[in-house]
DNA sequence: AAAAAAC
């Protein structure tokens, strides 16, 4: 054999995380999680991080950036682990943000499970929920402290928390916490925090104004690309289909059946939109979950809970759910709506093929949203091609007389409705035109109880009829139900 | 045209 041959494996090889001049406790947490190898943006950002260089890091969606920020900052912090045993007041050591509840529960978890072997204290707080318990947890003292905005001023204000020690910030999603509608919180908590710290900036997306916004809370930042920014995952296949609004619904089942898709997040762009679409497929009888603001942070997250536990098929969602959340093995993203935001397209695609799986990514426009679909082309860099959606069964027919009704019709609806309530919308009226009711329903013995056995309204204010859910009816799962042939 | 983030 040649040294050449020999030599070339070796420089092919992913750079393994135990070469990595980290701590025995968190090589050991690395371990109990199977990593070995790590991805560009890791192998590229854990050493400039450990150096304490501000880095501004931008990767496709799915890569590993919260490890590639979250195990350096964790053997930076290592310093300061036995603080617990000491009986001072216990300052805030770093401070992580993220722009919605769900990635901070989300962020905290994974860096939980990274100082598992140390004596390090995280903590996670965002609101929605009793703040209490946060606040005891705040006193007892964390090192590492991981946050959404509003909460975070809450426990400033109430001295809930020390924040003038903070060595190490990091922005999750830094182009969504320097916009507009972020800027004002996380410059009043900036303020708070020493200038003289490490700044660490990650996301998949960054605009030419954001980047340059970005360097005044960078001092002589290292700009860490492994992929050009807002570059899509290459993973994903993404198609776009032009249909009207009202077949967008059918087509959905279609390609869920055609493509044997068993799980999907559908993004919609108003929690409106999304509370009724929920809806709509609950009625079809396909375990739906809903996400969206108007919600309870209660329901919020057992609605994540029970998509990522599988069971529920469809997660209906608004952008809440765009950035940041870990769903493995999603196999597909529907864009009921086009994003007013082409960076948003990107997040919303990145659910899917991650970690290296493959994953498709379908989005459905109207002539109105040509614009917007062209923005995303720019942004991308991709050809966008505009397929026209070919509907199966355009001309349903009407079920025969003496045919039996699918169970599903039959089935008294809980329409519990308040009698201050709307009359709940005709729904029947629509089933002969709907494939999805005609489908016999097949109860699934084995189908996991749906999460929202407890009634779980939609809530009043995001203005749909508030009838209880139809809970005692097993959903089916999206196999079951989309199994067969469509009626012709 | 919207969503998100505190009470």
């Amino acid at each position: 054999m040649t040294p050449q041959l020999d030599a070339a494996p070796d420089l092919a090889a992913p750079a393994r995380f135990d070469t990595l001049p980290l701590d025995a406790k968190l090589q050991r947490a690395i371990g109990d999680a199977g990593y070995e190898t790590m991805t560009p943006i890791q192998a590229k950002a854990i050493p400039i991080v450990l150096e304490g260089r501000d880095v501004m890091g931008a990767a496709q969606t799915g890569t590993g950036k919260t490890a590639a920020f979250s195990l350096p900052l964790l053997q930076k912090m290592l310093k300061h682990e036995n603080a617990s045993a000491s009986p001072a007041r216990h300052p805030v050591r770093a401070l992580v943000l993220a722009p919605t509840r769900e990635l901070a529960d989300q962020v905290a978890v994974n860096v939980k499970t990274y100082a598992k072997h140390s004596n390090l204290r995280v903590a996670c707080v965002f609101g929605g929920i009793d703040i209490a318990p946060q606040t005891a947890e705040l006193k007892r003292g964390v090192e590492v402290l991981i946050a959404t905005p509003g909460r975070l001023l809450d426990h400033i204000q109430l001295k809930n928390c020390q924040l003038n020690q903070v060595e190490y910030v990091v922005l999750d999603e830094a182009d969504r916490m320097l916009d507009i509608g972020f800027l004002p919180d996380l410059q009043r908590i900036l303020s708070f925090l020493p200038k003289t710290r490490q700044t660490l900036l990650f996301s998949a997306t960054f605009s030419p104004e954001i980047k340059k916004l970005a360097q005044s809370y960078l001092q002589d930042p290292v700009l860490v690309e492994v992929a050009r920014p807002n570059a899509t995952a290459t993973n994903v296949e993404q198609r776009f289909y032009s249909v009207a609004d009202e077949d967008k619904r059918r087509l959905i089942a279609q390609i869920l059946r055609q493509r044997d898709i068993r799980q999907a997040i559908i993004f919609v762009n108003s929690k409106l939109g999304a509370a009724r679409l929920a809806r709509t497929f609950e009625r079809d009888g396909l375990r739906t979950a809903a996400l969206h603001g108007d919600k309870s942070q209660d329901e919020r997250l057992k609605s994540l809970a029970a998509f990522k536990a599988g069971e529920v098929d469809l997660l209906v969602a608004t952008d809440v759910a765009a950035r940041g959340l870990d769903i493995a093995d999603l196999p597909a993203v529907f864009n009921y709506d086009v994003p007013f935001n082409a960076e948003d397209y990107v997040h919303r695609i990145g659910r899917t093929g991650r970690a290296g799986a493959s994953g498709i990514a379908i989005t459905l426009a109207t002539r109105d949203d040509a614009r917007l679909v062209g923005d995303i082309e720019k942004l991308i860099k991709k050809t966008i091609t505009l397929e026209t959606a070919e509907l199966e069964n355009d001309r349903p027919r009407r079920r025969r007389e003496t045919e039996e009704a699918p169970a599903a019709l039959n089935e008294p609806r809980p329409m519990a409705a308040p009698a201050a309530a709307p009359a709940p919308r005709p729904v029947r009226s629509r089933s002969s035109q709907d494939p999805f009711f005609d489908r016999p329903y097949e109860p699934d013995p084995k189908a996991a109880p749906v999460w929202e056995d407890s009634p779980a309204p939609v809530s009043p204010s995001a203005g749909v009829n508030p009838v209880s859910n139809p809970v005692h009816k097993p959903k089916r799962r999206i196999a079951t139900l989309l199994g067969g042939k469509m009626p012709t």
